[in-house]
DNA sequence: AGACCCCTGGAC
DNA sequence: GTCCAGGGGTCT
């Protein structure tokens, strides 16, 4: 499941292999993946040329010349893929839109999107239509750029658990399911403490291990699971997971077996005995 | 805060 | 066949 650090990866590579090229033609197989208008969606991208992507929490962000912008969640499992123009309606195993790139050749000549699951979404706005959507969406500040005092202010802010406050993506946006466990357990942090009784030394605490989770989780390409393909291929951070997928096993620190529980409707794994209430 | 929903595939 | 994975929207 792509988080911050697996959506950074993708969007970088995207921005790598694509900017400056053009679209010349999009075709939908899956009308529905389309958020906004999927009548529309084709004509509003075809000749467009794609200036930058860039990651806006856990969507991807492409910047298209004409003030158009189109803007993707990836959910459970969502992914990018270079291949071949889907000719004779044979399409590559569950891909939904198919966007033919000007100036290159087969087998190389198309970007799908492609979703097992068809949890994610696509949108296409206008400029002002993408502020008022983000708007919308209440979508918090990015954890990587947040100061001290606006994270424990937002933290503080929210009623109820730690672990439901940091996957809140109103509060801040980007994290999931992996780096909440991992963040917590690097913290010290048990994931049921209240959220508004953390100190001011507390929050500052817990953002710096955050911070340096996702930075060293990005500079190994993210993790792999079972879901998670990047345009060049997983990552590698699942190695450096203390808790995460690690119920029943021993707690790397004390080698006490890990707890699970259910928190904001997630499976979470944590140490009961290094993160404390 | 919890239940249900959107979906599919892999584990058992 | 049943359960589980869990991002996020929606409803109670």
């Amino acid at each position: 499941m792509p988080e911050l650090p697996e959506v950074q990866t993708i969007a970088t590579d995207l921005a790598e292999a694509l900017t400056g090229t053009v679209i010349e033609k999009a075709i939908l197989n899956f009308p529905k993946i389309v958020a906004t208008d999927p009548e529309a969606f084709e004509s509003f991208l075809v000749g467009t040329r794609i200036e930058g992507v860039d990651r806006l929490g856990k969507f991807i962000h492409f910047h298209l010349n004409n003030d158009r912008h189109l803007l993707t969640h990836l959910k459970m499992t969502g992914r990018f893929s270079l291949g071949e123009w889907p000719l004779d309606g044979i399409w590559p195993k569950h891909a939904h839109i198919a966007f033919r790139l000007q100036d290159r050749a087969p087998p190389l000549d198309t970007l799908f999107y492609c979703d097992t699951r068809k949890f994610g979404r696509l949108r296409a706005f206008h400029g002002n239509d993408l502020a008022a959507y983000v708007q919308k969406i209440f979508l918090g500040p990015d954890p990587l750029l947040i100061d001290a005092k606006d994270f424990h202010d937002r933290i503080t802010a929210k009623r109820g658990r730690l672990k439901a406050v940091l996957l809140n993506q109103s509060v801040v946006s980007g994290l999931g399911n992996i780096y909440a466990d991992e963040s917590l357990f690097a913290a010290g942090f048990h994931p049921a403490r209240s959220a508004a009784s953390l100190s001011r030394t507390e929050t500052a605490h817990l953002l710096i291990h955050i911070q340096k989770l996702l930075r060293d989780a990005i500079a190994r390409r993210g993790s792999t699971t079972s879901t998670y393909e990047g345009l060049k291929g997983g990552g590698s951070f699942q190695n450096q997971h203390r808790v995460y997928g690690r119920s029943g096993q021993n707690c790397l620190v004390c080698h006490q077996p890990l707890a699970r529980a259910i928190i904001a409707g997630r499976g979470t794994s944590y140490c009961p005995t290094c993160q404390r209430l």
